[in-house]
DNA sequence: ACAGTCGGTTAGCAAGCGCTAACCAGACGC
DNA sequence: GCGTCTGGTTAGCGCTTGCTAACCGACTGT
C-alpha cells in the first residue's frame, strides 16, 4: 500500500487515480449504499467511464475492502499514537476523543461508509476490518477504565460504542461550523464518559434509574 | 392505516401478514441494506415465496416507505405524548430521553433501517419522512432549550442529533443486558446534554477547547 | 350450489448489474 | 523510430433483479 491517504485531511496537491476513485466511491457509497451505486456511477464521478476502473481495482468489492481497511488502520494507528505520546495521563481520554472527533469531522463520507456498509464486505475483508476495529475499541476501553474510576469492562465497551455513535452523528447535522461542532462533540462525549458510567457497576442487576 | 404496529413492543398475538412482512424486511434491510435484499429473500423470510408479496404491497419501495413513515410517526407522536403528559417540567428532558432509549432498545432493526436507508426512499416518501423527523427534532430542541439554560438553537439542534447517534448506537453493541443498557444510555445522554452545551454559546467563533 | 375474493403458486420478461474482451492513443526506454 | 506499458475506450455476455401474467385452491356470503 504505497499511499494510505484516502483521508480528506491529507489535501494532496496531486492525488493518485486510485485515491480519487476511492474518494468518489466513498461519497457515493455513503449517499446511496454499496449496492445502490453502479460501476458506471463511480467511473463518471471521476471523469472516466465504467470499466476503466478495472485498471486500478480488481473488483467493486475490492474498492470497498480497501476503503474500510484503510479507515480502520488510520483510526487504530492514530488512536494508539495519541495515547502513546500524551504527556500527563489525565489528558489521555480527552486526546482520544478529540482525535476521533477531528477524524469524523474531516471525513464524513468515510465515517458513514464504515458505519453502514460493513455488512457488504467480502468475508475475509470483514474479518480483517473487524479485527482492526476490535483493537481500536480495546484501546478506548483501556483508556476509559484508567480515566474513569470503577467502571466494569462491559460497561466501558458499551460506553465506547455509544460515544462513537455520538461523534459519528456529525454527517447528519451541519448546523454549526466545523470548530464549534468539534468543541461541542468533544465536550458532550467527555461529559457522557466522565459523568455517566460512574457508580453504575457493582449494583444489583435490577437497578433502574427511572 | 389500520394497525400501526411494526414495533416489536406491541407483542401482537396475531400479527397481520403485512406486519410480519414489514418486520422481516426491516431485519433484512438492516443487515444487508435496501438494495442488498431481494424480493425473494423477503418472501422466503416469512415462508411465502417471491411475488406473493405483491398481494400486500404495491412495490418494494412501498415497503420501505411504509416502514420509515411508520417509525417516524411513532417517534413523533410518542415523543409529543411524553412531553405533554409529564408532571413537573424539570423531568421532561429525562422523559424524552428515556422514551427514545426504550424505542431504540426494543426496535434495533427499525432504528438501523431509519438511519441507513433514508436515501433509498422514493422522493415523496423521503419528503414525508423528513418532515416528520424535523418535527421530532423540533420537540427535542424546544425541550432542550427550556431544560438547559442559555443554549442557542443551532447548538441544541446539533446536540439533539448527537444524542440520537449515541442512543441509536445500541444495535452495534450488545455487551450489557437490556435494562443495564437502558440506564447507561439514559445517563450518558443526560450527562452529554446537561453538562456539555452549557456556557458554549455567546463565545467568539474562534474559541477552541483544544 | 356457486360466484367472488383472497392469498398463494410458477413462468417469464425487460432492464440493469458486474465484469471481460478487444481495441487503441500516447508516453517512455533503448 | 520502434516495442512496450499504461490507462483509457466501446461492445457485449451472463446473471440477477423487480415485477407482471396466468393460473389455482380455500373461504365466504347469499
Amino acid at each position: 500500500m504505497p499511499r494510505v491517504a484516502l483521508s480528506a485531511e491529507s489535501t494532496d496537491p496531486k492525488p493518485t487515480r486510485r485515491e480519487q476513485i476511492l474518494a468518489a466511491a466513498a461519497e457515493l457509497f455513503a449517499r446511496h449504499g454499496f449496492h445502490g451505486v453502479g460501476i458506471d456511477d463511480i467511473g463518471s464521478a471521476v471523469g472516466i467511464s465504467g470499466p476503466a476502473l478495472y485498471r486500478h481495482f480488481r473488483s467493486k468489492d475490492a474498492m470497498l475492502g480497501e476503503m474500510l481497511t484503510s479507515i480502520s488502520e488510520v483510526l487504530l494507528t492514530g488512536g494508539q499514537a495519541r495515547v502513546a505520546t500524551v504527556a500527563e495521563p489525565g489528558a489521555t481520554l480527552g486526546e482520544l476523543v478529540r482525535f476521533h472527533v477531528d477524524f469524523a469531522l474531516d471525513n464524513p463520507a468515510l465515517i458513514t461508509v464504515q458505519e453502514r456498509n460493513l455488512g457488504n464486505l467480502t468475508d475475509p475483508d470483514r474479518r480483517k476490518v473487524r479485527a482492526l476495529q476490535r483493537r481500536y475499541v480495546e484501546t478506548w476501553v483501556e483508556v476509559i477504565r484508567t480515566s474513569v474510576p470503577a467502571v466494569s469492562e462491559p460497561t466501558a465497551r458499551a460506553a465506547a460504542h455509544a460515544v462513537f455513535g455520538l461523534i459519528n452523528s456529525t454527517p447528519h447535522s451541519r448546523h454549526l461550523d466545523r470548530d464549534q461542532m468539534a468543541d461541542l462533540l468533544t465536550d458532550m462525549a467527555m461529559a457522557a464518559l466522565v459523568h455517566a458510567p460512574v457508580g453504575r457497576d457493582g449494583l444489583q442487576p435490577g437497578f433502574s434509574a427511572g
